[in-house]
DNA sequence: TTCTAAGTTTAGCCTCGGCTAAATATACCC
DNA sequence: GGGTATATTTAGCCGAGGCTAAACTTAGAA
């Protein structure tokens, strides 16, 4: 069994991978709030474990191995959130942090009765997709709602979950999964986006617009323009 | 937060007092796996840390700080093993080592919302009284199978469940919580003890019949004598 | 009472996964 | 192309929680 220490840099570096498509050792050290140095020494250490490569002073990419076992934590951890909040009753910005514990922890007999609980679901409540048991997963890549130009109409398909009280904003104004939303205005300078969820109109600060994730759709459609 | 190597020292320490009345370096060293040195560095630790006092060279009590901690685990253990068989359908055997991993983990949160799902019990599947939120307890204690004088009924009130093996042995024999049982006769010599289990009759090893612990009956009664 | 076996503690070591400080490599600016 | 800022790695340290071997207590038998 690898420790948990060794799970979550693999799962660090794999998400980092997504998100920047380069991984370094600093980026590494602020997510896994550690030093650089400690990321230097465990990254040597699972490079002679054939987890990653390392190609020093530049970046570190998972191997094959190092991807499956990545893969298999987020499979936990995004069930994980999943069952929290559908079967337990927890709050949307509540399952995160329990998650991150439990994922390390849970056996593969737990991993697939949640996932039998739940229908064997593919997507998680923050929209995350969920990788299968043999280590796939199907990424969707949708753009910022704070890129979208004024006017556009939208789906909400994934939210940044890593700060629970950004989450919780985002619920009280609506911008949860799969919730309808319309670009009314931007503000200049960086100023907030407007936007329209239902009947009620939101100043958005751009750090949270970041943070939600969108699925364009025609302007008075009923349906995405293109739906899965 | 303590570590769970603290927590799980503490645990045994509880349940080797319940179960021996006293707790010795080596009886702890044995159940947690570890070498007598490894407890007697460890204890030094948690009496340093007002969690424990220790006569060196005789025994260790637990503190009521510590035996808080122990019961808290206690708890968490054994909401565990019933939200895991109940709620998860896992069965009898699967469900202690499961729990013995997660008891560490979970959060005040999740143990709530799991006793609130079973309608906060009062006992686990095998047997074993649930501490309340506040630390108390209240321990009953029952006789083993094996010390029964044939011709004796019985109601199974609680079973040993360190062993998962025994466990589903026990459990294909319908020896499970609340069963009724008859001890047909004894043979001579530490031989098997035979009981009656509904309309079958088994022969259980004496290392096996020590491991269930029984209320007596009256011989045709439908309810146990001392029903609580 | 003394001697010995069993149980306990001490001493010294190990691995894991952190840390800081110092050395080194890279990259960017002029 | 050289110099400096930033990123990375190396070196050496620490605490937690294990281990073995040796020393020391205790208790029981002779």
């Amino acid at each position: 069994m690898l420790s948990a220490a060794i799970q979550d840099y693999l799962k660090v570096i794999y998400k980092v991978h997504r998100e920047a498509g380069k991984v370094t050792t600093s980026a590494l050290a602020e997510r896994l709030s550690v030093s650089s140095a400690s990321v230097t020494n465990m990254i040597k250490k699972l490079a002679e474990m054939r987890l990653v490569k390392h190609t020093p002073y530049k970046q570190v990419v998972l191997t094959p191995a190092g991807e499956k076992i990545a893969l298999e934590i987020l499979r936990h951890h995004r069930l994980l959130e999943l069952y929290l909040a559908e079967v337990m009753g927890y709050s949307w910005d509540q399952v995160h942090d329990e998650a991150e514990k439990l994922e390390h922890v849970i056996s593969e007999e737990f991993e697939e009765r949640m996932s039998a609980a739940l229908g064997h679901p593919s997507v998680d409540p923050h929209g995350h997709p969920i990788p299968s048991t043999d280590g796939k997963i199907t990424t969707t890549d949708h753009g910022r709602l704070s890129d979208l130009p004024s006017g556009s109409h939208a789906v909400v398909r994934r939210v940044d979950d890593r700060d629970a009280d950004c989450l919780r904003y985002l619920e009280q104004r609506g911008l949860v999964l799969n919730a309808r939303v319309e670009v009314i205005r931007r503000e200049p300078f960086n100023g907030p986006v407007v936007v329209k969820v239902g009947s009620d109109e939101h100043h958005l600060g751009l750090e949270v617009a970041r943070r939600v994730f969108v699925e364009k759709t025609a302007p008075g459609a009923g349906e995405p323009v293109s739906a899965s």
